[in-house]
DNA sequence: ATAAATGCTCTAGCGACTATAGGTTCAAGG
DNA sequence: CCTTGAACCTATAGTCGCTAGAGCATTTAT
C-alpha cells in the first residue's frame, strides 16, 4: 500500500501485476519498453511499483492480444480510447481491418486443411518411394494453387 | 552449361534458380546455411552454380513451405524421402501432426472471427466513451474465453 | 575496355515475446 | 539486527523464416 494525500492506495509489484494479468514479468517490461505501458514509480531500491490504472491498461493490452491485434494496433486503440468525446470511427476501422486479416487467414487455413487431408488420406502407407505425401511435395502439379506466395499460416 | 564426363549438363546461377523456384536469392542462401540445400559448386570467382538436382530439392522445400510445414519438418521429410525402401510411417506422422496444428489454428480463427464480428456489429458508431469495441477490450467479461493462452493466429 | 547486372559476405531487422546470466533488493523469521 | 530466499533489476541473445542493406567482386555483353 502507498500513502498518498492521506489515503492508502493499492500498490502492486511487477510479479503481482503479472499474476493478475496472466502474463509473464518480462512481458510487462517488454510492453513498457515498447511504450505501451507508462514507466511506473520505483522504490528507493529501483523496483517497479504499479497502481490500479496500470493493471487496467495491461489487461486491455492482453485482451487485445488474445483477440489477435498487433501491439501497434493496441497502442492506437489505447490512444483512441483516451480521447473523450472522440467518435469511434478509427476504432472501428482498426477492428474491421483486423477482421479482414483474420478472415483471409481463415480461408487460407481452410483450403490448406483440405489439401493436407486429401494428401494424407491418399497415402497407402507403403515405401517412401511410392508415398503420396512425398510425391505431392515433389510434384507441384498435384496441387491446385500457385507458386510464389507463402502466407503466414 | 558444364562439361562433365564428356556430356553437357545444365547449370544455373543462383538468380536463375531463384526465378525457377519463385523465391528470392537470399532465401536460397538461407536454406543452404540452414543445411537444407547442399553447398553447390563454385566458379573460379566464387559464385554458386547449381545443377538440376538442386532445383528439384529447392522446389520440394518451397512447396513444403506453401503447405505450411516448418523448415525442420521439411528437412526431415527430405531425409526420409531419400531412404529407399523405407516405409512412410514417419512421413505420415509429420504430415498428420501438421494437419492437427492447422486444424487447431483453424478452430481458433473461426471463434475469433465470430467474436470480432459480434464486437464490430454491436458498435453504435458514437463516441469512444460508449464504443462497444473499446468496452469489450476493457472488460474481459464480455467475451467467452479464458485468460492466459495467446496462440499465434 | 567498360558498364550493367548479378553475385559475394556480413550484419541487422521484423514481431512478440522468452530465456539466461549475473547481480540487487525486499520481506519475513529468528 | 541479521540472514535467508524469493523476487526483483539490467542487459543480451535466441526464436522463425526470411528480407534488406552495405560495401565489395565477378560475370557478361557490348
Amino acid at each position: 500500500m502507498a500513502l498518498i494525500w492521506g489515503m492508502t492506495i493499492e500498490e502492486y509489484t511487477i510479479g503481482q501485476l503479472a499474476k493478475l494479468a496472466h502474463c509473464k514479468v518480462q512481458t510487462i517490461r517488454y510492453y513498457e519498453q515498447k511504450g505501451l505501458l507508462d514507466e511506473p514509480v520505483r522504490t528507493e531500491g529501483g523496483q517497479r511499483r504499479y497502481y490500479e490504472a496500470a493493471l487496467v491498461r495491461l489487461k486491455f493490452i492482453r485482451h487485445g492480444r488474445e483477440m489477435g491485434f498487433s501491439l501497434d494496433d493496441i497502442g492506437e486503440l489505447l490512444q483512441l480510447s483516451a480521447l473523450e468525446g472522440h467518435d469511434c470511427k478509427q476504432v472501428d476501422a482498426i477492428a474491421s481491418a483486423h477482421l479482414v486479416r483474420v478472415d483471409s487467414r481463415l480461408k487460407r487455413l481452410q483450403s490448406l486443411k483440405v489439401e493436407l487431408t486429401r494428401m494424407i488420406n491418399s497415402c497407402q502407407h507403403g515405401e517412401v518411394g511410392d508415398c503420396r505425401i512425398i510425391e505431392v511435395l515433389q510434384n507441384h502439379d498435384h496441387c491446385g494453387h500457385e507458386h510464389g506466395e507463402i502466407e503466414k499460416i
